[in-house]
DNA sequence: GCCAACGTTGGC
DNA sequence: GCCAACGTTGGC
């Protein structure tokens, strides 16, 4: 069982997209970092948890909380040519990126914002708190989840 | 919109 | 294998 934080742009998508969808699951698609990639492919398990991100927005922020529900498989964006996902070096045989299915848990009734997580120190080694941090898939320690849920509930 | 930090590409 | 040039990320 592992922890995580996925980041994504909210005019991209959103946690309200995510909660319009059917039985709110969607592939977690368009991840081109190799780093990003390799955990999306060898390191999320179904049942994992993740914080969902709002990045590159007013409020940079955890908005809530999804379940990994299929683990990593080829990322069919790259082999759409219409895509701004599309890379012609990814192949059917052979798939370069990677993606998995979430499903929305909850919602935060409260967000917890960047500035917010920065005012603790038991976050201070938070990948996603250092300088020049820009993964947007990384894990998160238990301590750190379990803090964070606190912030949530306050 | 700015720009620092980072990742990738490709010539040599 | 080096590294300059370029493109992207993402906070502010």
């Amino acid at each position: 069982m592992q922890y995580w934080l996925m980041k994504s742009e909210p005019d991209t998508f959103s946690i309200d997209d995510l909660a319009k969808r059917p039985r709110q699951i969607e592939p977690w698609d368009g991840v081109r970092n190799y780093q990003a990639r390799n955990w999306l492919r060898d390191g999320m398990k179904v049942g994992d948890l993740a914080f969902f991100y709002h990045s590159n927005c007013k409020t940079p922020c955890i908005a809530g909380i999804l379940e990994i529900v299929k683990a990593g498989y080829p990322d069919e964006t790259a082999f759409d040519l219409d895509s701004k996902y599309y890379d012609p070096k990814s192949t059917l045989e052979n798939s370069r990126w990677y993606c998995v299915d979430v499903k929305l848990i909850k919602k935060f009734s409260k967000i917890i914002s960047l500035t917010e997580l920065r005012q603790h120190p038991a976050l201070h080694n938070m990948r996603l708190l250092q300088k020049g941090s820009r993964l947007s898939i990384m894990p998160i320690t238990a301590e750190e989840w379990q803090h964070i849920l606190m912030l949530q509930a306050v």
